[in-house]
DNA sequence: GTAATTTTATATGTATAACATAATACAAAA
DNA sequence: TTTTGTATTATGTTATACATATAAAATTAC
């Protein structure tokens, strides 16, 4: 390659829907759109852009995809509250994420549980607590049966936790990261068999007389316990690869 | 309305795209196709299925928004690895979410950080706490100067823990979350004016030594204070709201 | 014979035109 | 007034043609 090539950059490589994106994209910006308004027509941008009525309709169909636009027929298209966790949804259900990314995402969910524990104790109502004691109830009580019913009980206690932080974005995080982590666990994590707790196994029962105690310190305490075997796997494959 | 309709539903309605975006997701399964792949050319779709080359090619449009595939000219389409954070990025690039998702993004941030403090712990390296020590260092040097350092420093002390935890997606899942943290922080919040702490105010170099004397407890309550008045004023919106 | 170059074939990208469909508004009928 | 029919309209779908980039084949240069 010749040289005093430092200062040449190369020129932008955009389709012309990429283009039209970025120019729908300054068009809201500038007007100020809000949820709920509508917006021109596909052929009144076609127009006013000076590009097919192809393009303009590629590009406001990846602003459907990503849940910005809602079309109608006839009524034509209009500006939408994005679900941000749909988004995320739909590129997990195509089941193409690397390792790497599933572990991290099984992290994720350890990491949320433990960092909630403060809205969970701002926020939890004795209604809240009265539920998530029905939940404990049934634990016990179905102790000895199929783990189908052991599973679909601890997720009802963890999922309880989440709902009861009061923070929507992160209840439907946890629901969609849910199905990933029991992927992990197991496919992924190296088996973890007997599981040797340092200190002492923390159960449901006592998680909830924490949380009825008002006592944050020992939720914590107990929570990090709780979830030992988890981050212990996780750990563990990083020591392999290491 | 008149009676008896209690046992009939409403027929799915679904466009042509739909199916066909079904249909295609059922073929990635079928053939149990991955990362790296590449699938059959639009035409070649469009005429197995029954339908023109424009429904294929939506259809196959809004898997590319989402990352799924990647097209080239000639080449055709190939299977790729979604960036399920960039799908995230790319809805709230829109500004259109509801002051209630943004702070709930606020308080997830708040999570992220205190929940990540396990891992933090297990997988700090010398080198780490080295560069997170240069940091701190240039944070009490440029203490007395204009804000917009501090918070760069701010930014670059909090980033630097996050990419400690050696988990890629959560490091740029924060990254994606903290311009809306400042939002929040800036826009939509109740001022917090001379904020009182509850006990002692933690700094970082107080951080920074609890990481570097392996003291977790020590460290978890410090940033706890040292985030406090943030929960405090999430959670006083809370209240405002009630 | 290998490397550099040109040509060719091809799948996606864009344009145009026409028709289908569903939702709305409005008129007509009951 | 309520229901039913009808016209209108913006998106949904089809068809066809051409543009463009590029991988692969063919050619030339050495």
């Amino acid at each position: 390659m010749s040289s005093k090539l430092n200062s040449i950059e190369p020129l932008e490589n955009l389709s012309l829907v990429d283009k039209v994106e970025n120019r729908l994209k300054e068009y809201f910006k500038e007007n100020n759109l809000k949820i709920g308004d509508s917006i021109p027509k596909e052929l009144e941008f076609a127009e006013a852009l000076g590009v097919s009525r192809t393009v303009v309709r590629e590009a406001l169909l990846r602003l459907r995809t990503i849940g910005v636009i809602e079309s109608k027929k006839r009524k034509g298209m209009v500006l939408t509250q994005p679900d941000i966790v749909q988004n995320f949804e739909k590129a997990i259900e195509y089941n193409l994420l690397e390792d790497q990314t599933l572990t991290d995402i099984f992290e994720l969910r350890l990491i949320l549980e433990m960092g909630m524990v403060d809205l969970l104790f701002a926020r939890k109502t004795d209604k809240d607590l009265k539920e998530l004691e029905d939940i404990v109830n049934r634990m016990e009580k179905n102790n000895s049966e199929s783990t189908i019913f052991m599973l679909e009980n601890e997720v009802a206690f963890h999922g309880k936790l989440y709902s009861m932080s009061g923070n929507k974005t992160l209840q439907r995080f946890q629901n969609l990261l849910l199905p990933v982590f029991q992927y992990v666990h197991e496919h992924i994590l190296p088996e973890a068999k007997a599981y040797k707790y340092s200190k002492k196994f923390i159960t449901h029962r006592e998680l909830l007389n924490f949380l009825k105690n008002d006592d944050i310190e020992a939720f914590k305490n107990g929570l990090e316990l709780h979830l030992e075997p988890h981050f212990d796997r996780a750990l563990a494959l990083n020591k392999v690869k290491a």
